[in-house]
DNA sequence: AAAAATTTTGCAACAAAGTTGCATTTTGGT
DNA sequence: ACCAAAATGCAACTTTGTTGCAAAATTTTT
């Protein structure tokens, strides 16, 4: 049997250290306190984006909503998560997997919406092509929202 | 003196059906109401797209607050009028000047917001690329929203 | 042109989403 | 363990959006 390449042993560790989530509290200055943890837990157990009301729901009664507003303000100050605009207007928040600097995201890649069960995907590998903007226009942010059928409902 | 390029006197006649309130109602077979007309001028008057407060704004206290939101409602399902996704989750309203057909947008051009200004630009000729997804992932709608700083505040 | 039928509007009441100030509790550093 | 700073929970409030129904306006019919 061959060795598997080195690649993944590589890659491995970075992944573990990604879902510390007191380490990722720590690097961002945050005081670690059981809403933030708790909340930034269910980012990663998650595979797609939350919304404030998904995550009262997941939390119960544990945190207050104004808590659940200010973690989640703070996340997106942060550079851990960032909103994704959607089409239906309802705000969403997905991990930052980029290394997002504070205030300054550059999550630069498309976002899917199932229409049949409402996931929100973040298509990492996906890119945004460059855009030609008129004269006198500067692009900062861009946001590329998909929306149709995901690969689970197809 | 020389006379003025034909071209002109070209577009001139599309501009003023264009902006003929009451013909696109009918049109669309919508009965002509003070509300309507008002709220549809508006959008012919403003070059970019307008909140439903801006319109509460721009109203006063014409008419009431749930008849603006379902006139809205009605110009979105008649494809008159289309929403705009942005990051901060705050639903705006642009006129659709492409051929919409009732409950089908396609409106497949770029939106850009201004963030000194706040305004948004429904940037016509500017299309999107087509996007390759992964497997599995079947495309319907697509919206690109692009930020930054636009040609009034360059 | 007036009456009938349909549609739209305004009102009231409600529900959901988000914000702010302040006292209390928790956290981080010593 | 103590103290200063930060975060939380609570209450009250604002904004945003929805629903049912009677009154008013619009369209259709005669």
């Amino acid at each position: 049997m061959r060795a598997l390449p080195m690649v993944y042993l590589i890659t491995i560790p970075e992944l573990l250290m990604v879902t510390n989530v007191k380490e990722i509290l720590k690097k961002n200055q945050l005081s670690i306190t059981e809403s933030r943890r708790k909340i930034l837990q269910l980012f990663y157990n998650a595979n797609d984006a939350l919304s404030h009301a998904d995550i009262e729901k997941l939390t119960g009664d544990d945190f207050d909503r104004v808590t659940i507003y200010r973690t989640l303000q703070t996340f997106v100050e942060k550079g851990i998560v960032h909103t994704i605009p959607t089409a239906d207007n309802s705000v969403r928040y997905a991990l930052c997997k980029d290394n997002c600097t504070e205030g300054h995201h550059h999550d630069n890649h498309v976002h899917f919406l199932c229409d049949e069960c409402g996931k929100t995907y973040c298509l990492d590998h996906v890119t945004i092509p460059d855009i030609q903007l008129p004269k006198g226009f500067h692009q900062k942010q861009t946001d590329l929202v998909i929306s149709g059928v995901c690969k689970n409902c197809d």
